[in-house]
RNA sequence: GGCCCCUUCGACUAGUGGUUCAGGUCACCACCCUUUCAAGGUGGCGGCACGGGUUCGAAUCCCGUAGGGGUCACCA
């Protein structure tokens, strides 16, 4: 039989890191074996369904590069792909076992089930549905259904006993039959729950793994039980490890940025992403650290999952974002994305050699794109501004600005030697130290004292911005630098940071609920 | 709390009885390089949760304890 996985999220809000971590495997493990990856809309929560979500999950999986073979979209031979479009099948299907008599109708009322809860709280009984459904005949089941009233149907377990089931990480997992309270199968509204949609697709679609998240553990065995009601040969079970925040808990939005669309938006790659999340509780066989999705499949063997909880850190991710940018990727290719982010901001630029010399100094500094887009500005703007330390130095280096500005304009080969000839000459000549002359004029073509190397800004911004820039900077320096206000300085910053704050608390609202994977 | 799962440096992990007084990566620290900031190079800090077994030999197997997590819905 030819492998088939899954990918099952629910449309409940922003595509979750979780989801793309599951899909990252399911996805891999199917590829490994040249099988299917099919995706499966879960939306059978009218309450928390969001209409967005499953376009934006699609999205998600698209910007990553992790195409199903089957899907509401795309289709495949195992449709619909959404289950709230598939509710006559799970009725069907119920149907068949309640006339089994392996299912039975139950009326209890949200009210009454909640009475009974908190008597069990009460006498200290363990908490679940006590079963007391199971005693009204059939034939007043049957009535009181078609006489219109309010239902659930419920499946019938065992009271005695255990239900094993195989994980193929964690060896055989038991669970006592008395922990199973006749778990709901279909909801009042006609809708089914997770454990009865799940089992009736994954038999359908011929879901030969199903490769899930750690929280499914425990409710295994109710599909375990369902399969075996059914008569069906239940799939393979891999249970995941779960994503944690750095407290160790399941990954939530509360304690973490848990939306892949906020990551992408601060500049993440999808393949970082993607490089990152597979080295969460897996490992290449050979050590590798960093491999391409295809690299992965290539290798992948998911014996080599490891159980314990990763712990999503934010500073591994940025590092491996960082290292994709400056030695995975191509120039070419992160200039690329970095071209429309500064297309936002309003640069632009003449030639496409200005924009890859610009990337290429500017990427070794940076952890992701957005860090290259807001660190390039004066690349592109002439309106240099200067900061604090910027203003410090073009104080102390008028005479070398002065200099500079004569040199450079007389200098015949105004390229990388020509120039470092130039610096390291005067700088020579002068008998001071290289900081003291490069500092005043990195600040004059920069408006900082923190960018990339003099020689390469003088080189790539060419002699006529720079002999503008350095102008500019002695006019200023001539005007007693009127920005050097240290109180507005100090009010401006007070002002930017409360915007940055604002702007945070905005982006954590607007943060993702979670989805979960079954 | 019941049940289930898990447990190697702060974090991600390698390790499936002996070649390991546990290797790599991030983070952190120091030094080097250096015109700033990075990047890069070198080095350092730091761990087999604990207690019993089994064995000639245990991070690796078993039991117990502790700790962490998950789950106990007409949510998935």
């Amino acid at each position: 039989m030819t492998v088939a996985t899954r990918i099952a999220p629910s449309p409940t809000g922003d595509p979750h890191v979780g989801t793309a971590y599951i899909g990252l495997f399911n996805y891999a493990f199917a590829k490994s074996r040249g099988g299917r990856f099919i995706f499966r809309l879960e939306d059978t929560d009218r309450q928390r369904y969001d209409a967005k979500a499953e376009a934006r999950i699609l999205e998600m999986f698209e910007w990553l590069a992790i195409r199903p073979d089957e899907g509401p979209e795309i289709g495949g031979g195992h449709g619909p792909y959404r289950q709230s479009e598939r509710t006559e099948i799970y009725r069907q299907h119920v149907e068949s076992l309640l006339d089994a008599g392996k299912a039975y109708r139950a009326f209890e009322t949200a009210e009454e089930l909640e009475a009974m809860r908190t008597e069990q709280k009460r006498l200290g009984r363990p908490l679940g549905y006590d079963g007391r459904g199971r005693d009204v005949p059939r034939s007043e089941q049957e009535e009181r259904a078609r006489a219109g009233e309010p239902h659930v149907v419920r499946l019938q377990t065992p009271d005695e006993g255990s239900t094993t089931f195989h994980d193929e990480l964690r060896g055989d997992v038991s669970i006592d039959n008395a922990e199973i309270r006749d778990p709901v199968l279909l909801k009042s509204d006609g809708y089914p729950t997770y454990h009865l949609a799940n089992v009736v697709d994954d038999h359908l679609m011929g879901v030969t793994h199903v490769i899930r998240a750690e929280e499914w553990v425990t409710s295994t065995p109710i599909h375990v039980l369902l399969y075996l009601a059914f008569g069906w040969e239940a799939p393979r079970f891999v249970h995941m490890p779960l994503l944690r925040n750095p407290d160790k808990s399941k990954v939530s939005k509360r304690k973490l940025d848990t939306s892949v669309a906020s990551y992408r938006d601060q500049g993440i790659l999808p393949e970082a992403l993607l490089n990152f999340l597979a080295t969460m509780g897996w490992s290449m066989p050979d050590g590798r650290e960093f491999f391409t999705l295809d690299e992965m499949i290539a290798a992948f063997d998911i014996g080599r999952v490891s159980l314990g909880g990763p712990v999503f850190d934010l500073k591994k991710l940025r590092y491996y974002n960082a290292k994709y940018l400056r030695d995975q990727l191509s120039l070419e290719e992160v200039a690329r994305r970095v071209a429309p982010l500064l297309e936002e901001r309003g640069h632009t630029w003449d030639d496409h050699d200005y924009l890859l010399d610009v990337v290429d100094v500017l990427r070794p500094r940076a952890e992701t794109l957005v860090d290259i887009a807001d660190a390039a500005g004066y690349f592109f703007t002439e309106d240099v501004r200067y900061d604090a330390s910027a203003r410090k130095q073009l104080a102390a280096g008028q005479k070398y600005l002065e200099d500079l500005e004569r040199e450079f304009s007389i200098l015949e080969f105004f390229d990388y030697d020509g120039v470092d000839d130039l610096l390291h000459d005067y700088v020579q000549a002068q008998s001071v130290g290289m900081g003291k002359v490069l500092q005043p004029l990195r600040a004059a073509l920069t408006g900082t004292t923190s960018a990339p190397g003099v020689t390469d800004l003088v080189t790539i911004l060419g002699k006529r911005r720079v002999l503008a820039r350095i102008g500019k900077a002695l006019a200023a320096i001539n005007q007693g630098l009127p920005d050097d206000n240290p109180q507005r300085e100090a009010e401006q910053e007070k002002q930017a940071a409360k915007l940055r704050q604002k702007g945070d608390a905005k982006a954590q609202a607007a943060g993702s609920k979670r989805g979960s994977l079954g």
